[in-house]
DNA sequence: GTTTTATGGGAAG
DNA sequence: TTCCCCTAAAACA
């Protein structure tokens, strides 16, 4: 699925053009009808983003819970804003992160666009038709004046109130983006620790941290020189605090470019070049048999938790 | 044209 | 651990 930082971004786009709208629900395929039926006509009050699950908050608190699965996606018609490749800041507005080194900004000119937010971003030519025709399956539609969203593929689509919510975020790892700083490092280094679970299955597990999916965590276990086997009490405090500051910076790139871009500081046309391929931008994920970038060594492939896993069994030790 | 694959996760066994 | 759900695009034939 798309990871962490596709989601926050996500939220982003629905607290720009939809917060404080009055929203138009519908469910064109027809299996989120009664959901859409509760919604339709209300003003979207706030939507945020944690680990992978978006919420959105009704007049009246409803709340929407969406969550993409591995091939969840919105498409976004319309007044849309978008940054994708470009450089910029970006925090949740309500929430001052720890370090201070996030600011709020403008995230660019509206435009008429169609702009897929999955995994990967694309757009396409602008429609010429308002609202535009649904186009597949699409779950759920939410139409303001100017903007519209279509989800589509959804693992979790559904309505839940207050307690369901809570319940939802209660089973969350800490998240950059939501906790303050040292109090996520503090509760992840925590849960690792307290596992004898190999370290590349906690990193997966949303509960021990949330956001990380496959791509993350192959490359987030390259960067911190580990083998992903290692079991979470056998991992280092040290190393772990690196990997915390990793995630957090990590997620912030992400979700400023809107890539998951996780060799970063490249420059220029290495830069352009990894943007547009991503085979240029991984260290090893999706590198099976090809050489470490690093020492050469031909990267390994493995199954675990049922996802493809890879590393360097050189570098990761 | 058909099969495979994907950046997840929940329930069942 | 295995199965199952959701959808579209890529990969195969």
């Amino acid at each position: 699925m798309p990871e962490g930082h596709s989601v926050h971004r996500i939220a982003r786009q629905f607290q720009t053009n939809f917060v404080g709208q009055i929203c138009e629900a519908s469910s064109p395929q027809g299996r989120f009808s009664d959901g859409a039926a509760v919604l339709t006509g209300r003003v979207m009050d706030e939507c945020f983003a944690v680990g992978k699950h978006m919420f959105a908050r009704f007049e009246g608190d409803f709340w929407l819970r969406v969550h993409l699965g591995i091939y969840g996606a919105w498409d976004f018609t319309g007044q849309v804003h978008s940054t994708l490749g470009q450089t910029g800041e970006y925090s949740r507005p309500t929430v001052e992160d720890s370090r201070g080194e996030n600011s709020l900004t403008s995230i660019g000119a509206p435009r008429l666009a169609r702009v897929r937010m999955a995994e990967q971003e694309s757009e396409s030519d602008v429609a010429d038709q308002w609202p535009p025709e649904p186009v597949g399956a699409v779950r759920l539609r939410l139409l303001t004046a100017t903007t519209c969203g279509d989800l589509r593929g959804p693992t979790a689509c559904e309505v839940l109130e207050q307690s369901g919510v809570n319940k939802v975020l209660d089973r969350l790892g800490p998240d950059p983006l939501i906790v303050d700083y040292d109090d996520g490092e503090r509760a992840f280094i925590e849960k690792v620790q307290r596992r004898a679970t190999p370290i590349g299955q906690l990193l997966m597990d949303q509960s021990v941290v949330a956001g990380i999916g496959n791509i993350y965590r192959a490359e987030m276990l390259y960067r911190a020189g580990l083998d992903p086997y290692t079991p979470g009490k056998l991992v280092t405090t040290d190393t772990l605090r690196e990997m915390w500051a990793d995630w957090w910076k990590l997620l912030r790139i992400g979700v400023e470019v809107g890539q998951m871009m996780t060799i970063d500081g490249l420059e220029g046309e290495a830069y352009e070049r990894a943007l547009r391929h991503r085979e240029d931008r991984h260290w090893v994920y999706g590198r099976a048999g090809e050489p470490c970038r690093t020492c050469g060594t031909p990267i390994m492939l493995a199954e675990m938790q049922n996802r493809k896993l890879y590393w360097c069994p050189s570098c990761q030790k």
